[in-house]
DNA sequence: TCGCTTCCTGACCGTATGGTCAGCTTTGAG
DNA sequence: CTCAAAGCTGACCATACGGTCAGGAAGCGA
């Protein structure tokens, strides 16, 4: 991503605050959203004196749209799996794969995204309207073109990948929620496989993948 | 719900106001989040000064916590249409029909709803673990009598009820981001009625309902 | 009309927050 | 070793926010 720099310790220290910071705030803004975090919070969380976060991210908003980039980035990073797929099966299968286990690792980062989105994308506008718009042109011709191959049933390709982010994001945005539901505990390991499990099956046999 | 109050004045004016507030607060609080929502500015789009509102809602928690618990309202009512169908092709299909309409007409509340759960439901939790608790129990059991009627494909129950309120909420939570990829326009009635038909073909295909 | 209650509101207050800054310490190239 | 640059931080500031309150206006039963 970046050319490997020297690691003198003035870019050791660097490095390792900026993740600090941005691990922390990752956690505060999921928790408490863009207006209820303070760089405060994020200070203690990070273990630094606040002056300090404002010495490498000079404003609250600074921050979060770094945090929001950190997010996209994984996000999109998940289709690498939807690629080179000889068909839905795999195509999809391996996606929803990869992003249900975005949503168990990265749950905070989910929030964090999905709270923007529904706040109108403030900070992400730009990326919406280019990176999202051709990421989702080229996956919906993918996905026709698996339709016309009668691959799958003839299906709004937009609407199905409405539908597996939704179905995805869920188990991390609505976390607290299936929790409660689940009795007050996380899923285990194997709840995680049959969640998986689940929505494919559901998905796969509903746009009638062969 | 109450019983007929006679309709003084005062009553009128009460009424009036209140739903004023509700309506602006709703709209403040899914545009900004609990935290970055603020007193003053409910009140100029209620059109009412700032002091007014502490005197129908003392705290904006008291606010808050009125507009959650309007939204959660009609969120259980979605699933009258669930019950008392003869099969999962009327009861789901009902109960998508309904979500999505809901998810149409009152996206601001759905917003609401999704940040409040996102932020560990410090205010609803005990909802959660009443009320929600017993709903989906029992909605899992009516699908459970389906699978054993043979009427659907073995599902995991609690599964299908997640990927039925992630995929239709989705289309309120997320609306800004599926205006983005629509253009920048709304979805029309057209739109949105392949939308619906979209999500019904798909799970109902998906559970095998015959 | 009287008098009590409800409704209304401008002005005010304490606090918490994002952000600044002067001056200190640490690092590392020459 | 020198010294400029980078890193660090306690103390401070202006502002905006949630909430209060005294006192006036309007409604309404008797």
């Amino acid at each position: 991503m970046s050319e490997p720099e020297r690691l003198s310790k003035r870019n050791a220290i660097r490095l390792e605050n900026e993740q600090r910071i941005l691990s922390a705030a990752e956690k505060v803004f999921a928790e408490a959203g863009f207006g209820g975090a303070t760089m405060q919070l994020i200070a203690d969380m990070a273990g630094l004196p606040k002056a300090n976060l404002h010495y490498y991210f000079p404003t609250k908003e600074d921050l979060y749209r770094e945090v929001v980039r950190n997010i996209f980035n994984i996000w999109l990073h998940a289709a690498d799996s939807f690629d080179n797929a000889p068909g839905p099966i795999e195509g999809i299968g391996a996606y929803i794969d990869a992003k249900m286990e975005i949503s168990r690792r990265h749950p905070d980062g989910s929030k964090v995204w999905a709270s923007e989105v529904m706040h109108g994308a403030p900070v992400i506008q730009d990326y919406l309207e280019t990176t999202l718009r051709e990421w989702t042109a080229d996956r919906a011709a993918l996905i026709q073109r698996w339709i016309d191959e009668g691959k799958m049933a003839p299906i709004d390709p937009r609407h199905l990948l409405y539908m597996l982010w939704a179905t995805t994001q869920h188990y991390a945005d609505f976390g607290h929620q299936i929790e409660t539901l689940n009795g007050g505990r996380p899923f285990s390991d194997k709840q995680w496989k049959a969640a998986k499990d689940s929505v494919k099956a559901i998905i796969l046999r509903g746009i009638g993948a062969v």
